[in-house]
RNA sequence: GGUCCGUUCGUCUAGGGGUUAGGACGCAUGGUUUUCAUCCAUGUAACAGGGGUUCGAUUCCCCUACGGACUACCA
C-alpha cells in the first residue's frame, strides 16, 4: 500500500500525540506498616488510569513522619505491588527521573519552598507550644466551641503576624522552636472539580491555618505532597476519599505557589463488612478475611497477619475482585484480566459511595479463576502440598487429578480434601455413609464385583463403566446397591468425581485391593 | 459540635422523568450427576422519609434522617 506524503504526515502526528501522553499519576503511601486492600485498590486505580492513557505510574514514599516510620514497610509495599502485577514505572531505584522519591531525602526542597511561601506572605511562623494549643482547644471545648487556628484568632496568637520582623529574627536566631502555617485566605468560595464527585464548593473562612512545616524540620503531608506532585509533574491525583476535605487547602497551595493544579479524583472508601467505619490496618485478621495482600509480620509485636496470597488467592482474581469494589464497566461482564481492565477502566465509572467488602464474592472470583487456570499450572501449585503429605506423584498423574477436581475447589489448598483418595487408599470409612450403604448383603455383592472387575482387561473409565453396568443390569438389582458401596470402598466416603474415572485413575490393582479392604473392615 | 461527601435487593452494583427497576454474590427450590461438589433453571429481595417541580418522579430541587470522612507539629 502506498501512502501519500499527507497521509504519512497525518499518521505520524497521531502517533506522536499517542506517545506523548503526559498522564503521570502517583501512588504515595506512608511506610507505617503494610498496605491494606484499600491502599492496594488506590494503587490499582492509579495504575489502570496510567496504563489506559499510556502514562506513567509513580511510587513515592511519604515518610515525613519519623515517629511512625516502620523499617520493613517500604519493601512490603514494593513486594505487594509486584505480586499484584501492577509494578511502578518510576520510583526509588527505578527510572529516577524526578528523584529522590523518598520524601525524607527531599528535605532541602521543602525548605526552599516554605521560604518562598514565607516571603510571598502566604505563610507565617508560629511559635505557639503544643501545650498552649491544647489549652486553647480544651478551653473552647468547655464552652462548647471548636478551636480553629485561622483568621478568627491568628492575630491573638504567638506568631510572626503579630511580632516585629526584628523579634521574629531574634527568636529564629536563638533557635526557638517554630512551625510554619499557611495563611488561609478569607471570604472566598472555592469551587473545585473532582473527577468522580463533580463540583465541590467550600467557604475559605472555615479553613484553618494548617501547619506546613513542622518544628523537627520536616514538612507535613500537605506541603510535601503539593511540592512533589508539582515537581514530579503529576497530572492526576487519584487518592482515597479521606483526602477530600484537604482538597481546598491543596488547591490554595498550588495557587500560592503560582502553579497549575492537577486534576483530582477521590475514591470511595472500602468499609468493614460488619460494624462501622472504614477498613483499617489494625483490623488485621479479626474480620475473618485478610486485609493485606501479603502476610505481614509486625517486628515490634511479633504478630503475623495473613495475606491474600497466603490464603490461596490468585493475584489476578484478587485484582479483578478489587477492581469491582467501587468500579464497574457498565456491562454484565465481571471477569476481567488486567489488560481488559486497562482497556475498559474510566474514573467516570467509579462510584461515589463506600463499598463493604464481601468475602463470599471474593471467593467466587477465585473459584472462577481456578477454572481458567491450566491443569499443568495448578498441578505445579499442588505438588508442594503433596510433598508435605509425603506423596510423590508424577506430573501427568497430578495434572489428571487436578483436572477432575478443580471445578469443586476455591483454593489450591482445597485440593487435598478433594483428592486424597487418588494418592492413598482409604484407611477409614465415613461412619454415617457406611451405616446407610453397607448392608448385610453388601460384602457378598462386593466379592462378586471383585470377580467381575478381575475379568476386565481394558481398564479405561468408559470400559469399566460399561462392563460393571452390564453386570449390574444382568443381576437385576438397583444400581445404588452396588455403586454406593463401591464408591465408599474406593473413596472412603460418598463424595468425589465420577466413580469410574477414579477407578481408572488408581488402576485395577488398587481398585481390587480397596474393595477387599472395605469388605474386611466393614 | 463544625465542615465536606454519600444513600437502589442482606452485599457489590446497572439504570435513569413514563422500565414487569436489570445483573452478580448469598440464600431457597427444582433439574443434571444413581455420590458430593460443579453446572443449569427458577425463585427470594431494593429506589431512606417528607416536601416541592412536573401530566408523571426512584431519577431533578429542598429539608430531614441515617451513614461516612475530616477536624494532630499522622498520612
Amino acid at each position: 500500500m502506498h501512502l501519500s506524503a499527507f497521509e504519512d504526515l497525518y499518521l505520524h502526528k497521531i502517533k506522536l500525540k499517542f506517545m506523548a501522553s503526559n498522564v503521570r499519576v502517583r501512588f504515595a503511601p506512608s511506610p507505617t506498616g503494610p498496605l491494606h486492600i484499600g491502599g492496594v485498590r488506590t494503587a490499582l486505580f492509579n495504575y489502570l488510569f496510567a496504563k489506559k492513557h499510556h502514562g506513567t505510574f509513580i511510587l513515592r514514599i511519604e515518610d515525613t513522619d519519623q515517629t511512625r516510620y516502620v523499617a520493613n514497610a517500604e519493601q512490603y509495599i514494593v513486594d505487594a505491588l509486584d505480586w499484584c502485577g501492577i509494578p511502578f514505572d518510576e520510583g526509588v531505584n527505578r527510572n529516577e527521573k524526578f528523584g529522590p522519591y523518598r520524601q525524607s531525602d527531599r528535605k532541602d526542597i521543602y525548605k526552599n519552598h516554605i521560604d518562598e511561601l514565607l516571603q510571598s506572605g502566604n505563610a507565617y511562623y508560629a511559635f505557639d507550644t503544643a501545650e498552649a494549643l491544647d489549652a486553647h482547644r480544651k478551653d473552647h471545648e468547655e464552652k462548647g466551641k471548636t478551636f480553629i487556628y485561622n483568621h478568627h484568632n491568628r492575630l491573638k496568637l504567638d506568631n510572626s503576624l503579630n511580632l516585629s520582623t526584628a523579634e521574629v529574627a531574634k527568636r529564629l536566631e536563638n533557635g526557638a522552636k517554630f512551625v510554619v502555617r499557611f495563611k488561609s485566605p478569607t471570604d472566598r468560595t472555592l469551587v473545585m472539580t473532582d473527577m468522580i464527585r463533580g463540583e465541590v464548593k467550600i467557604d475559605t473562612n472555615v479553613l484553618d491555618d494548617k501547619i506546613l512545616f513542622k518544628s523537627d524540620g520536616m514538612p507535613t503531608y500537605h506541603l510535601a505532597n503539593i511540592v512533589d506532585d508539582h515537581l514530579m509533574e503529576i497530572s492526576h491525583v487519584i487518592r482515597g476519599e479521606e483526602w477530600l476535605p484537604s482538597m481546598a487547602l491543596h488547591i490554595l497551595l498550588y495557587e500560592a505557589f503560582g502553579w497549575e493544579a492537577p486534576e483530582f479524583a477521590h475514591l470511595p472508601l472500602i468499609l468493614k463488612p460488619v460494624g462501622k467505619g472504614k477498613l483499617s490496618k489494625r483490623d488485621g485478621d479479626k474480620l475473618g478475611f485478610p486485609v493485606f495482600p501479603l502476610a505481614y509480620k509486625n517486628d515490634a509485636t511479633g504478630d503475623v497477619s495473613t495475606g491474600y496470597k497466603e490464603e490461596g488467592y490468585f493475584n489476578d482474581a484478587f485484582i479483578n475482585m478489587l477492581a469491582f469494589l467501587g468500579w464497574n464497566p457498565g456491562t454484565e461482564q465481571e471477569l476481567f484480566n488486567l489488560e481488559q481492565l486497562i482497556a475498559d477502566f474510566s474514573l467516570e465509572r467509579v462510584s461515589k459511595s463506600g463499598a463493604k467488602f464481601n468475602k463470599d464474592k471474593a471467593e467466587w472470583f477465585n473459584q472462577q479463576y481456578m477454572q481458567l487456570k491450566s491443569n499443568a499450572d495448578l498441578a505445579t501449585l499442588y505438588t508442594p502440598i503433596l510433598s508435605e503429605k509425603g506423596i510423590t506423584s508424577e506430573a501427568a498423574y497430578t495434572e489428571k487429578v487436578v483436572g477432575l477436581i478443580k471445578e469443586r475447589a476455591v483454593f489450591v489448598k482445597d485440593f487435598w480434601n478433594l483428592s486424597d483418595f487418588f494418592f492413598a487408599n482409604p484407611t477409614e470409612f465415613d461412619p454415617k455413609a457406611s451405616k446407610k450403604q453397607w448392608k448385610e448383603a453388601t460384602p457378598a455383592l462386593m466379592q462378586e464385583l471383585i470377580a467381575e472387575i478381575n475379568k476386565i482387561e481394558d481398564f479405561s473409565s468408559e470400559n469399566v463403566e460399561t462392563e460393571v453396568k452390564a453386570w449390574i443390569t444382568s443381576k437385576e438389582i438397583g444400581f445404588g446397591k452396588v455403586m454406593q458401596p463401591f464408591r465408599l470402598s474406593l473413596v472412603g466416603a460418598l463424595k468425589g468425581p465420577h466413580l469410574f474415572d477414579i477407578a481408572a485413575m488408581i488402576g485395577k490393582k488398587a481398585t481390587l485391593a480397596r474393595l477387599q479392604f472395605a469388605i474386611d473392615t466393614l
